[in-house]
RNA sequence: GGCCGCUUAGCUCAGCUGGUAGAGCGUCCGGUUUACAUCCGGCAGGUCGGGGGUUCAAGUCCCUCAGCGGCCACCA
């Protein structure tokens, strides 16, 4: 009898965590199940989320729990159980905070060439990596850390350029100088879905545009009258008899020498404003669109800096080079003295874009980009769910991915940040480079780079080359925009001399949206695709999780997962998002530390059903320490009273015709335990599941069966079904409370063996 | 504006296919003779958001109102 009266995780996790990792029973041999050494064991598949290589770990970490418990409850049902791991590069976002932490130096990107920058990224992520993997182990995580994949490996990089070679040999993929939402902070364009909106109060302004020929006026609406520079036209409602007659005339656009037409179209609404909208197309989306409809010309008035660009017909020429905000006053300023100011509404409530990651305002504007074409990646998915190829649970969500394809756009995949794969397209623009075709439109690619003397230098290639060797720009380039019409080569490596890459990225999530595809090995794809569980939180259904089954349904012909479980997000225990604002976050580790993995892990499911949010909070963490405390306390108590009995072996004595009422119905109800948790987990239910084992081993085995057995006569007869219910027990709350059942295992299981390999209980 | 979800004990939340209201934490009272005070027993506390309907029976199904949340769209 050697078990302390109180469990002390912190003794004993390090120690059962390497036993286990040493067991080799996270890293089952593919070979073992197709050689059938191991009999009829299949393979079961997850593929971790791969966390930001640079994160640490957070709350919402703890719920790959989840992943947990699915591997752990089928390596026990005898799969050749594997999860594979995996950290992701995270491109824009990793930049980020790359950028902020330049910016505490007093430095910026701008300050370095293009591969500096990268390299040094690579430095600061190498120098913060490895962390996570290292708590993921704290939390008892049973993953395959031997094969773990970071999505900058030379194999995924291979992976991804087939991929898009593939794409692009299929005309999938089409530069375009589309409407894209770019955020001038950090210098990207970004995704409609990484768009944040935010609802405020700006001024709405009345500009009187003068009908060309005449002393009367249209008068438009807007909030950004500094765009006006860029205006191609003004739209009315073909049906509205205020306008009907001067569709086709022209309007004096004010500040300007320009004249613009009025045409009509359907997209103006009547009831707003005046029912006459200027149309800008390099700066609105609906008017981008309005302006493919009517053939208006793209008149770019803002940079990527977010600085005015004033078109030579323009007259206000300080305009030009402000900032846009400074601009719009301006703008204001000069369209009064004019006359030009019908009024203005002081409180117009309406919504902008903001960059979800610096929250300052997106600029729309047409810069060339890579896209993708979803027409017809779409459809295989949409056809996939409805047939259930791949399961949605909650349930809910196959609804809401389904709404997401249907109206998803085409995806623009180039993100204007170094850390990231590079889009592996060439241009041609030496006079060595093999290329017979015109390359007049090469010529004009603009580049920023950094000289030998380190001073940025910009403008097109083709006058730089007069001034500077290609290999000065090549070494220094820090940024290349090559128009729509510039003439590229898909190639992995440097097709030859005299070409420069594109220096635009791939969005992350065109990499890690291949998760099923770079993770497994080729001999795995006949056993191991589709894997069978995605698991992940659900804020990125649709950014990652759409795009895993479009690529792995276009690759693969196959969708890349069965099923997907989406957990929602962890908050405090009050139900308040944490925030480091709100001093509400909570450190797992610390819980950890505090109470074991066990208690952290349990709190995260017990009592929180599915699909709501989960409540973490310490109380609710101690009570599971407790827990995991009480079932010690039994084995204890068991050990207690085999030892008094002097009974050396107790499996043997479970006869029928010897047990009481009170040990049928404690075996009945632990065979109806087993039986439900076997289900939830199939279900996917993991909460009640974790309520369920809860309730049986505290108040049906601790208060009333133990209580039952102190008073029993025929102590060995009891014992030995007190047995049975206690390892059983143990098996069905392991893949919940992995340690402390295992500490109790090696206490008390008299056939030695651990019990992350000892077979889930069934009911026979 | 569209879709989805939520509103149950002081707090955070469970209650799956309708059949006498639950857990954790907290409060209060009482318990240390030998598994656990990280424990045990017990009390208190809810007209299950309001209203209407279906049913022998509704927290559980339907309608409606109110409040809250998420996602999406639009907003010149």
């Amino acid at each position: 009898m050697t078990m302390e009266k109180v469990f002390d995780h912190t003794k004993v996790e390090k120690a059962i965590y390497e036993a286990w990792e040493r067991s080799g029973a996270f890293a089952p041999q593919v070979l073992d199940f197709r050689r059938e050494k191991r009999g009829k064991q299949k393979p079961y598949t997850i593929l971790m989320p791969p966390p930001n290589a640079n994160a640490s770990l957070h709350a919402g970490h703890g719920m790959y729990t989840i992943d947990d418990i699915l591997i752990r409850w089928k390596r026990m049902q005898g799969y050749a159980a594997q999860w594979i791991p995996g950290r992701d590069h995270a491109g824009f976002e990793t930049q980020f905070v790359y950028e902020k932490h330049l910016a505490k130096e007093g430095k910026s990107r701008l300050d370095f060439d293009r591969q500096t920058l990268y390299n040094n990224i690579a430095k600061f992520v190498e120098d913060n990596s490895g962390l996570i993997f290292e708590q993921f182990r704290r939390l008892g995580f049973s993953a395959d850390w031997s094969r773990s994949v970071f999505t900058l490996d030379p194999y995924v990089l291979t992976q991804v350029f087939t991929t898009f070679k593939k794409m692009e040999s299929e005309g999938l993929v089409y530069r375009g100088d589309y409407l894209v939402q770019y955020c001038p902070h950090c210098g990207t364009s970004l995704a409609e879905l990484e768009i944040l909106h935010e609802e405020r109060e700006d001024k709405l302004y009345y500009i009187k545009y003068k009908i060309k020929g005449t002393d009367e006026y249209v008068t438009v609406a807007t909030v950004r009258p500094e765009t006006m520079f860029g205006d191609s036209a003004v739209a009315v409602h073909p049906t509205d008899k205020r306008y009907r007659k001067l569709v086709g005339k022209e309007l004096e656009l004010p500040l300007t020498t320009r004249a613009i037409p009025i045409i009509a179209d359907e997209m103006v609404d009547t009831e707003f404003g005046t029912g006459a909208v200027k149309i800008t197309p390099a700066h609105d989306a609906n008017d981008f669109a309005a302006g493919q409809r009517h053939n208006l010309p793209i008149i770019n008035v803002v940079n990527q800096l977010g600085r005015m660009v004033l078109p030579n017909d323009a007259a206000p020429r300080e305009i030009d080079g402000m900032k846009v905000k400074a601009a719009r006053e301006k703008t204001v300023e000069e369209l009064q003295k004019i006359g030009a100011i019908e009024k203005i509404d002081e409180h117009y409530n309406h919504s902008v874009t903001v960059c979800y990651k610096c929250k300052r305002d997106m600029e729309p504007m047409t810069v060339p980009n890579w896209y993708i074409k979803v027409e017809t990646l779409k459809p295989p998915v949409v056809t996939a769910i409805k047939k259930k190829q791949t399961k949605f649970y909650p349930a809910k969500f196959e609804k809401q991915i389904l709404d997401w394809m249907a109206i998803m756009h085409d995806w623009p995949i180039s993100r204007q940040v170094a850390w990231g794969i590079r889009i592996p397209a060439w241009y041609a623009v030496g006079k060595s480079a093999n290329q017979p075709a015109s390359l007049s439109a090469n010529q004009r690619i603009h580049v920023t780079f950094l000289d030998k003397n380190k001073k940025p230098v910009s403008g097109q290639v083709g006058e730089l080359l007069q001034t500077y060797p290609l290999e000065e720009i090549e070494k220094g380039l820090q940024t290349l925009t090559a128009p729509i019409d510039a003439k590229y080569v898909v190639s992995e490596m440097k097709p030859g001399e005299g070409y420069l890459q594109e220096t635009d990225t791939f969005d992350t999530w065109f990499s890690s949206g291949q998760w099923p595809l770079v993770t497994l090995h080729d001999d795995e794809y006949a056993t191991r695709y589709p894997t069978d569980t995605m698991a992940t939180m659900v804020d990125i259904l649709k950014i990652w999780v759409s795009r895993m089954m479009m690529f792995g349904l276009y690759v693969r012909g196959e969708v890349p997962f069965r099923n997907v479980y989406l957990w929602p997000a962890v908050v405090d225990g009050k139900g308040q998002k944490m925030s480091k604002s709100k001093g509400n976050v909570v450190n797992p580790i610390e819980l950890v530390d505090k109470y074991g993995a066990d208690a952290l892990r349990m709190a995260l499911l017990f009592g929180n059903g599915e699909g709501g949010k989960v409540p973490l909070s310490e109380d609710k963490v101690r009570a599971m320490r407790n827990f995991g405390n009480k079932i010690w306390n039994m084995s204890r108590f068991f050990l207690l009273m085999q030892e008094k009995s002097e009974i050396q072996d107790l499996r043997f004595m479970i006869q029928e015709n010897k047990l009481k009422n009170e040990d049928k119905e404690m075996l009945k109800q632990l065979n109806d335990v087993i039986k439900k948790m076997t289900t939830l987990l199939e279900k996917f239910r993991f909460s009640e599941a974790a309520d369920t084992i809860y309730e049986f081993v505290w108040h049906a085995v601790a208060d009333v069966y133990i209580e039952h057995v102190k008073s029993r006569e025929d102590k060995g007869v009891a014992l030995s079904v007190l047995q049975h219910v206690l390892f059983t027990s143990l098996k069905l709350l392991h893949p919940f409370m992995p340690f402390v059942t295992e500490a109790i295992w090696k206490e008390i299981n008299p056939e030695g063996g651990m019990l992350i390999v000892a077979e889930w209980p069934i009911v026979k």
